[in-house]
DNA sequence: GAGCACTGC
């Protein structure tokens, strides 16, 4: 497989030297403090040497390019372009630290590499050396006058865990809460924990934080870190936000949907109370340095404020020729550095996925095996998220001495998880995501082209500590041709929950919510579409409303289907046991294939299959969990994911409870064995996903008879039911089907009946 | 007939 075809790599455009720990500062528009930026031109050329074809025919001197044969050129998008003309700006330089690391989460410790935590006098100490507390005054003027500010910041500039502490003692919580919000929980708490322990308070008292299932504020708290998406929940019994002063949207940059809806629920809420004469919210978005423009314009022109964090130089190469076979110049790659590098310094390589990276490790492994001597050994450790919690771990401990660790990982490494010690990061340049196509409302994940902004972040992955190298296995021209960034998610997703959660915050017109980047009329359309299905609309005076259905629906964290099949289920006295089988449907699977140990895995795994389908077959894995205490043993004998499966339990509990609430009124009956009225429930509530078996064998969608496939992870994969309900279309090479119940075709007619008349017809004609 | 990026409430 080796050295088939040799990427050469050549000298191109590489990252900025945008640290340098005190450089000069030179006066800027007006009197702000300006750091100036190196730009060091020129190319040159560089060729790696041919692997060989064979590993034991390695060379032992594979040629390996030293530092001055090539000259970084132009980095990421420049800060240049990041201002506003007119606009303030402030710059400062500070040192990388006051980063994210530490902290626990109660059930599980968030998978960060763990910090040591310095005593208390030195962690203040810490903070006024920080170059960022020079410009505390300047800043804090800044912001203090501001409704809204967009703040730029790099990595390690130690914007996070500051501001809010300025912000705080400058008063500003005095009449209200400082909300960050994150889109991750590990950041929140970390972060949180981290502020409180710089404020000397123990973590929940004026520091806080909260993540679903897991508040950790009082009534004293000021600071609060929180997921995007929990802010976004508050919003819905608090439109105007009364509890906060102050919110930071944090990783702005992201556009996660979270973030996207926050940024106009925000912009309402500031508005509103300012109208009706209210305590102002002030509003500071902080992200790097991506979207300025677009921030800025959306919060009509809020100035600019820029902080420099210290980014370690990192060189980058592309490819001399366009590659066809990515992971065959990965593999080229991963060993030209290792025959070269001292073995201290690891490689993180970007791949798209679960099989590829198996796949590629085993390949890593097995040509280490036969390296010349003197080449130092290697250990390979896969990442990605469906990976057992204890494997993922590995990446963090060190190699012995002699080993060098090469982390072969999808984007989860891009931004979730922080490995230190990387010098070198090869990226192929793609990426497995999500497309929507709002035409036929089909989401498609597809292995695709990463966007700029995202080979920047995986560039940024290699000057953590010190100096990095990375390696594009693309042209230069390539990269050219990459989008600019990635598609904010707000535009790749099914809107149905954002509508629903914007319908219950009474927004006045959904569909002409004001998004900084709008999702297409169609796209809002089909929402609004599959709401009413589900009848959680009501259309008065051209007004849509949520009916009490669908406000009931809102108070559900889950897809709006998921809620109706919950708020159905006492009318077939099955509650207990949708609420387990929504649960085990709303989190990663609980099922754990090893694809070495597939044998034994369907051998266990058979007692708990119904033939009734995979939702029933769930139901009884829980079940059997439970009764068997629900110990990590169990787990590890049954092929089943306990990290995944404690969690299902925690959504359980969540849900049941929202179920008791009095506004509800929900009776929470069992239906003791009874399997067919469960099934009948999930008809009447996913009845709009739907298929049947046609007469060549194959299935088509009901409603627009799109042709699908039983999806190989179903238990009725083998077998062919004349109707089903799925849970999930999923587009990869076929359309599949995911989740699978067996129903009757009657009991469907008999939960729409209006729904399938109107299909027919249309099929008709 | 044969497969699953990443978050989050």
């Amino acid at each position: 497989m080796l050295g088939v075809a040799v990427p050469s790599l050549k000298a191109g455009g590489g990252r900025v030297a945008v640290g340098g720990r005190r450089r000069p500062l030179a006066r800027g528009r007006e009197g702000a403090v300006r750091a100036s930026c190196p730009h060091l031109p020129g190319r040159s050329c560089w060729r790696p040497r041919v692997p060989p074809r064979r590993p034991r025919d390695m060379p032992e001197e594979a040629g390996f390019p030293p530092a001055k044969r090539f000259r970084p050129g132009s980095g990421p998008p420049s800060r240049a372009g990041s201002f506003r003309p007119g606009g303030r700006v402030v710059m400062l330089l500070t040192p990388g630290s006051g980063g994210k690391g530490g902290g626990g989460r109660r059930q599980q410790p968030p998978l960060v590499q763990p910090s040591v935590s310095p005593y208390p006098e030195a962690v203040e100490l810490q903070r006024r050396s920080l170059p960022i507390f020079q410009a505390r005054g300047q800043l804090l003027a800044q912001l203090r006058n501001l409704d809204c500010a967009v703040l730029i910041g790099e990595t390690g500039s130690g914007k996070t865990t500051q501001i809010p502490q300025y912000l705080y003692e400058a008063g500003i919580s005095r009449q209200g809460i400082i909300a960050v919000t994150q889109p991750r929980r590990v950041a929140a708490i970390s972060l949180a924990t981290r502020v409180s322990d710089e404020k000397r308070t123990v973590l929940g008292k004026l520091v806080g934080y909260t993540v679903r299932f897991d508040d950790v504020t009082s009534e004293d708290t000021k600071i609060k870190f929180l997921t995007d998406g929990m802010l976004l929940r508050e919003a819905i019994s608090d439109s105007m936000l009364r509890k906060y002063s102050c919110v930071i949207l944090d990783e702005a940059h992201e556009r996660t949907i979270h973030t996207d809806v926050l940024f106009g629920v925000v912009k309402t809420a500031q508005k509103k109370r300012k109208e009706l004469g209210k305590l102002p919210l002030k509003v500071i978005v902080m992200s790097a340095t991506m979207d300025v423009d677009l921030f800025s314009q959306y919060f009509n022109g809020a100035p600019v404020l820029y902080l420099e964090g210290r980014q370690h130089p990192i060189q980058v190469f592309y490819t001399k020729q366009p590659q066809h076979d990515y992971l065959h110049a990965a593999l080229v790659s991963v060993f030209q550095i290792h025959q070269e590098a001292p073995s201290s310094q690891d490689i993180l390589v970007f791949l798209t996925g679960q099989e590829e990276i198996e796949a590629m490790s085993k390949t890593c492994r097995d040509i280490a095996k036969h390296l010349p001597d003197g080449c130092p050994s290697m250990v390979v450790l896969p990442l990605y998220a469906s990976l057992p919690y204890a494997q993922q771990l590995r990446v963090f401990q060190g190699a012995p001495k002699g080993y060098r660790k090469v982390i072969i990982s999808t984007n989860i490494a891009e931004t979730s998880i922080t490995i230190t010690g990387i010098k070198y990061v090869v990226d192929t340049g793609m990426v497995k995501a999500k497309k929507y196509n709002p035409d036929s409302g089909l989401e498609v994940l597809a292995v695709q082209r990463v966007s700029k902004t995202q080979a920047w972040q995986r560039t940024g992955r290699a000057g953590r500590e010190d100096s990095g190298i990375c390696y594009r296995l693309y042209t230069e021209e390539e990269f050219e041709k990459f989008e600019k960034m990635t598609m904010p998610e707000i535009q790749r997703c099914n809107l149905a929950s954002v509508m629903l959660q914007l319908l219950a915050m009474k927004v006045p017109n959904v569909l002409t919510f004001d998004f900084m980047s709008k999702p297409s009329p169609d796209h809002i359309q089909a929402a609004i579409a599959q709401l009413d299905l589900l009848g959680a609309l009501e259309h008065k005076e051209d007004q849509l409303t949520l009916t009490p259905i669908g406000r009931k629906m809102a108070a559900f964290p889950l897809e709006p289907k998921f809620a109706k099949t919950i708020l159905l289920s006492p009318k077939f006295h099955c509650t207990e046991e949708i609420l387990t089988i929504v649960s085990l449907l709303s989190v990663d699977s609980v099922l754990h294939n090893p694809p070495s140990r597939r044998e034994e895995v369907q051998g266990v795994r058979k007692k708990f299959i119904s033939s009734e389908g995979d939702h029933i077959t769930l139901l009884n894995i829980y079940r059997t969990f439970k009764n068997t205490g629900g110990n990590k043993e169990w787990c590890k004998e049954n092929f089943v994911n306990s990290k995944n499966m404690t969690l299902v339990t925690e959504v359980r509990a969540q849900l049941r409870d929202i179920c008791l609430k009095k506004q509800m009124s929900m009776p929470i009956l069992s239906s003791r064995g009874d399997m067919e009225s469960i099934r009948r429930c999930l008809a009447h509530s996913l009845f709009m996903s739907t298929a049947e078996l046609q007469p060549d064998g194959t299935y088509a969608t009901t409603d627009t008879h799109q042709p699908v496939a039983i999806h190989p992870s179903s238990v009725l994969f083998h077998c062919k039911p004349a109707c089903v309900v799925y849970t999930e279309l999923l587009h990869t090479n076929k359309c599949y089907m995911r989740d699978l119940c067996v129903v009757d075709a009657e009991w469907l007619y008999e939960a729409a009946p209006e729904y399938f008349r109107r299909k027919l017809r249309t099929a008709k004609s």
